[in-house]
Order: C-alpha cells, then structure tokens, then sequence
DNA sequence: CACGATTTGGACTGCCTAGTCCAGCATAGT
DNA sequence: ACTATGCTGGACTAGGCAGTCCAAATCGTG
C-alpha cells in the first residue's frame, strides 16, 4: 500500500559517480549530490545514511563499469604479457578523451583518503594487490617462451602497478604525457616478450612533450 | 623603532610543511598553522597573505630539504644507473621511518590539486618532467655499457618516473609493499646495467607481502 | 473512493572554514 | 624614561558543510 520510490540506489550510484570522479571526495558536497542526483536531501540520507555510503556505492559502481572491464583481460586465464601491454595501450588511448583529466575514480580516493580514513586502507591496498596479481599472472603466461625467472616477474608486476597509480595521478595535469608514458610502458613490456620478428618496438612512439619539458 | 619580528618566514614554513605534509592542504586549517608555528591569526596573515602563500612556502622549503638531496646525485653530470637504483634503494630506507605514511608532500599536492588548482598544474608537470629528466640523463650515463637506444632510455626514465609516483602513493597505506617495490625497481634498474661479475640481482629482495594478497 | 504507509521538499541546527579588523602591547631609538 | 612604529591576540564576518526533522505530497491497496 506504501508509495514507491521512484528511483533505484544503482541510478543513483551512476549519477553519485560522475560528481565524485570529477571533484573527490570532500570536494563534493551533499547538495551537489541532490543536484545531480535531482534527489533532496532526506531521499538521500533515506537511501542511504550518510554522505560516505553514496560514495561507496558509487566507487562500487565505479569498479564494476570502469575497472572490471580493463583488468579483466590482464586477469584471463590464457592472458600473457601482450595483455599487460594491451592494458597500457588501452589507457593511452582513454586519455585522449577530454575528460580523461578526471583521472581514474579509484586512485583519486586513495591518493585523497589512504592514510587519512582508516576505513580506506583496505580497499586501497586490495586494489593494488589486484593489480599486481593481475599482471604477476600475465608476465607468468610469458614466462615459458621469455625465459623471465620468478623474480623478475614479481619486479616488473611491482614496477607496473607502481606505474599504474602513477601515470593515473598524471594524466590529470597532463594527459599527452600520460599517453606517451602509457605507450612507452606497453613497448617496454612488448620488449620483455620479443615477437618473432624484430626485437625492437614498432616506431613513431617516442615521446611528444606536451608543453616545454624542464 | 618599530618593534621587530620575533620569527623568520623560512622557521614558519618548515613548521607549516610539517602540517600540510601530515593532513594535505583542504585538511589544514588556519587554526592548526597557528598552533603549529605558534602565531596567531593576524600576524600569519601579515607575513603570508593567505593560506595558499604559506602553502607554498612550505612547498618550497620542502622541495629544498628534502627532494633536492634525493634528486640531486640523479641529476649529477657523472650519474649513471647506479644512481637512479640508489634512488629506489634509498627511498625503501626511508620508507622504514615510522612516518613513512603520510607520502611525499610534493606527490601529495599534485594528488590533491593537479587538474582541480589550474595554477598549480605547472608545478606538478615541472615536478614530472624534472623527475623524467634526471632519470633520463642517469640511464644515459650507463648507455655506452649497455647498449641501450635512445628510444629504451626515453621509455624507461618514463616508467621510472611514474613509477616514483606511484610507490609515493602507496606508501600512505602498505609502507612495507612500497619499500619492497622500490627494491624491485632498484634490481631492475640493476638488471639493465649488469656488474662486471653476476648477470641476476642480489638475492633476498623478493617482495614480502606486509598483509593478505589480493 | 478513502486510507495510510512511505517518500519528499526544504527549513533548520551546530559546526567549521578563510579571511578581516582593531585595540593594545612590545620594543628600538632618542 | 618616553614615544612612535608596527607586531600581536582574539573577536568577528560571511559562507559552506554534513546531517536532522517534520509537515505535506503521493500512490498502491482494500
């Protein structure tokens, strides 16, 4: 007999999504989630409870639709190294969107709340793990024809996943640069596995600066 | 005649870079630069102007103290690999200092404003393109040995520099998965340059995971 | 058609923010 | 010791914040 909402908690994850991916966290306030959301305030607060649920559902969100779909081939089981590389070239070529200056949702909340919100931490370093396993597992699909030890393999996931978090917090004040590094990052790990023919990368990949360097 | 200053602007940023490297620079508020340097309102305002000016400052005694010793013997004319692993090598050291956590004020600030304080995107892209610079000339120095191509180096001081980045940022929450990465990349630097005697890196620096994997 | 549970809008609270302002204090030079 | 200069403390302003609350609108059901 009661009214029905008129509106699911997932639309409102999606619309939540675009404000804290463009602003952060804190930058964001409850009433530019109304706006968005074309909620009021006690909608919100009955849909969820507090200002850090819709910003939980909407990073959830954000994982299923954003992340999942990028790291789900490097996590394939038949997935090798020219996954990992793919990876890097599928980021290249996101950042020549406009808006690729947004930067990653993800790693704009652990870069603002990692060691500042406890409650964070564990989803930062989970995610992190994911990566690393991700392309720990996709170097090990190569190992067999590279001859890269165990070791070696854990360096590089290091390396990349390091890598990751950074050229995301770049792209945000330079997203050409962020492209180039993204490119030069996919070559390097094409190189780690030479293709039958040629060992070097393909060319017209060196870097173009975006503005003047130094 | 007048009565004369009892502190210098260079003792007020050193204090003031303590507080914004701790809580960033949204978390800081005027009352905590009071308590910290120990002034009150009106005359912090008197020497600064404004928030955002004591932030610089502080921004700026902390690239002095702190960055430039570390990036300096990178960026000696006699630099080589040895110096960019030496650079990895030493920032694992200091992430074993307890205060490790709160990351680099520098990677901070560009987490915190690049792409949302239009004027201090130039610093972030002068910060990243200083950083690729020296690690560029680093590999550079170790080219002849090596036999690495313009193109690889340019690839490589790439993926370092992000690298920084990136491990800068996860040391606020898994500092003992920082310090090991940075290790990874030491020994990988290592690895493209090889010593005289042993083609594989040192042994007992694989990655100890500080809690559950994935 | 009327009931009544649920959703909804918007006013409101209490707190925190950066920045302003002025009266009074401390001191260097006379 | 006096005075003039400019530093210093703290009250104050105006605005933004997350979260609360209640009266009124809404719609499925009996």
């Amino acid at each position: 007999m009661p009214r029905r909402r008129s509106y699911t908690d997932a639309d409102l994850a999606v619309a939540a999504k675009q404000v804290f991916w463009e602003r952060g966290y804190e930058g964001t306030a409850v009433d530019d989630l109304q706006e968005v959301t074309g909620l009021s305030r006690s909608s919100l607060y009955l849909a969820f409870g507090t200002k850090r649920a819709v910003f939980d559902a909407a990073l959830g969100e954000y994982v299923m639709s954003f992340i999942e779909p990028r790291i789900g081939p490097v996590e394939a089981p038949t997935a090798g190294p020219r996954e990992a590389a793919a990876f890097f070239r599928g980021l290249a070529q996101y950042f020549r969107r406009p808006d690729a200056d947004r930067g990653c949702l993800m790693i704009n909340s652990i870069a603002e709340l990692a060691g500042r919100d406890p409650s964070f931490s564990p989803v930062a370093e989970s995610f992190t793990n994911r990566l690393r396993a991700a392309f720990s597992h996709a170097l090990e699909g190569g190992a067999a024809a590279t001859g890269m030890t165990r070791k070696q393999i854990a360096r590089r996931a290091d390396m990349l996943t390091a890598s990751t978090l950074g050229v995301w917090l770049t792209v945000r004040s330079d997203a050409a640069g962020a492209a180039s590094t993204c490119r030069a990052i996919a070559d390097e790990i094409t190189a780690w596995s030479p293709s039958p023919q040629g060992s070097e990368a393909s060319p017209g990949t060196s870097r173009k600066p975006s503005r003047r360097e130094r």
